[in-house]
DNA sequence: TTTCTTGCCGAAACCGGTTTCGTAAAACAC
DNA sequence: GTGTTTTACGAAACCGGTTTCGGCAAGAAA
């Protein structure tokens, strides 16, 4: 017991509370929670103030003590999912990074759970509100039909998408344009000659999915050129099953000269089964991935791809979501980025049109 | 203010509070509260009904309301460092999922904060101790000189290491047996026999390393092999710095049969530099890595490794950290268990011995 | 039987905040 | 100059727990 008192002594570094704040302003502490708290029954000189001593004093609310009250508790909850498929696990850390480091700025921090299925996930976040260990989440990986996105709606609990899903569903979302890039992807093959572009498409329970799809399609109807259906594939996430793909769209009757791939992953995959087919790439087979993982910097030639900032993304996110928790309205919580094009060595003009 | 009320409301689910609990046992909520902790000044009949009733009503006391008056808030705490490099972030998903999972069965929450240097990191955990958003922290990647052991050691706060540091230091950690792997490629590689085996060490500022090169050498002396400084190379932890690492060790005057590779993303730059070199994995040149990263597992020949349960290992610092909190002597929270060897086909015989 | 322990629990203070309510003084109206 | 409304703050209750303290009843000792 004395020994307890002894830990939390040493160890506390001796916060100032409201207390020493109410003694130092000679208010009460009500006056000084409510100056804080900005009421408008506090004389605009008092605010400043008090405001001003909190500043001196390096005075901050002790969350825990204002959430028994609140309820809110200046957090928020990333749920990770482990059976999700290793494509995601690269960004993991610069994610998380973003997050914790966007949250940081807005004085909330950051509360990591983890789950292995959906249902799990819906019970972790039950757990995690029940507890009040979290003020709402940040959902990574929107997926086309979400439970998440419907069990925190119905909850009324605040929570934003990395990612995007249909407008009416009534949520807040930040995501890259995949979809633009897909169609940039296109363009600039076509540029260089190319007709016959594959498409490896990613998870399709995944939103973004159906987006880069969209795109693609976009760009080949503004580039005058027929998507072939069997020069599609999809559900590619791992360099195997990249591989795999680009074996089948190499197969085809009519050999694309170009493949677009929805992630990074698959297009590695594309180097593999052209090195098995004896093709040059960048020369024989141009190749454009998206995500901008760190490998395609490494492969010969470097993967030409639309890299993300996911660290970005995850601290605008928290920015987003914690302005949701503030009680700004959904529909003014939603936003896209870009991803940037970084043309390298990947690409070549469509050598099968030289004359 | 209404509108508040009704958020909070509807998100909470309606907790069972000390005096629900209270009146549903006809006694105060003093009583209760001493029951639940075990005082010795509560009959142990009373003791049995109230936690009977505790689990009845799924009562669960609320950490915020705990922590304003006990300083601890169940929760323990991970601070990320960004300037890691990339190494290490393929292990992150899963170790963070393995922390979170610990720390669940114990009851506690993992709360993640980023820090972007060394000393941002100790005022991160200065600001997380002072708003105690954690009672303790589970410190991936120990380094040699640690200055965050240092700082939490004297602020007397409870921390684990993942990794180890001289016994005297006062701190509790799990580890892999990292030497006891090197040791074992060495005797495995002897046994093929191979005499001139090269050592590509990691990152000589984390006590890892310093650990595998001991049992390096231990098994060479184990296998009475002379251990060759031009055999061997350091600091490197990523896949161009381990084929330039190959290049360099296989230009030696008599080069080496086998390379062993304290962390496998080196493992990989050895198959690359091989490559260049025109010898074969496996035949002319052995490769024997550390860590199990799945790209291993993709590549020509399959790469033999000593895999690491990264998420078993993430689980097990969360609960020995909670057991730290909760009083445990330092002395009995060390512990280490080993690594398990993958043998697949990037090892054989040694062909230069062959008459 | 009286007194002294001991066992067991309730009452109340406390932790660090928020929020409701009441009220003295100042400002306004007449 | 009096009556009424504001303004601006203090007092006190409250949130959900923990902890100190005090006291009653039963059992032990005298």
């Amino acid at each position: 017991m004395t020994q307890a008192r002894q830990v939390s002594h040493d160890r506390a570094t001796m916060r100032v509370t409201i207390n020493d704040m109410a003694e130092a302003l000679g208010l009460t502490k009500s006056t000084v929670s409510r100056a804080l708290n900005g009421y408008s029954d506090i004389a605009e000189a008092t605010q400043l103030r008090v405001k001003r001593m909190a500043e001196a004093l390096n005075y901050q609310p002790l969350s825990h003590a204002q959430a028994i009250k609140t309820g809110r508790t200046r957090s928020i909850g990333l749920v990770l999912q482990l059976s999700d498929h290793d494509a995601h696990r690269p960004f993991l850390a610069e994610f998380l990074a973003g997050v914790s480091r966007g949250a940081s700025v807005e004085g909330y921090t950051l509360t990591v759970a983890s789950a292995d299925d959906e249902d799990h996930m819906i019970a972790t976040f039950q757990e995690l509100l029940r507890d009040r260990k979290a003020d709402g989440f940040v959902l990574p990986r929107a997926m086309v039909r979400d439970k998440r996105v419907a069990m925190l709606r119905d909850a009324n609990v605040p929570f934003i998408l990395f990612g995007r899903q249909d407008a009416d569903h009534g949520c807040c979302w930040h995501d890259v344009r995949g979809e633009d890039a897909m169609r940039d992807a296109v363009l600039h093959l076509a540029n260089l000659g190319h007709e016959r572009i594959g498409f490896i498409n990613g998870g399709m329970i995944y939103s973004y999915a159906g987006l880069r799809r969209v795109g693609f399609e976009a760009g080949m109807a503004a580039a005058n050129l027929r998507v072939d259906p069997d020069l599609i594939d999809e559900n590619v996430v791992t360099v195997e099953q990249g591989a795999k793909a680009a074996g089948k769209l190499m197969n085809a009757s009519d050999r694309p000269t170009a493949i677009i791939c929805a992630v990074d992953h698959a297009a590695l995959g594309v180097y593999r089964a052209a090195a098995s087919l004896g093709l040059e790439i960048g020369v024989d087979l141009s190749v454009i991935g998206y995500d901008g993982i760190l490998e395609g910097a490494h492969v010969q030639p470097q993967l030409s791809t639309f890299a993300v900032d996911t660290q970005a993304s995850g601290s605008r996110l928290a920015s987003l979501l914690v302005r949701r928790i503030r009680g700004e309205p959904v529909e003014k919580l939603r936003e896209t980025v870009s991803a940037t094009f970084l043309d390298r060595g990947s690409v070549g003009p469509n050598q099968s049109k030289r004359h």
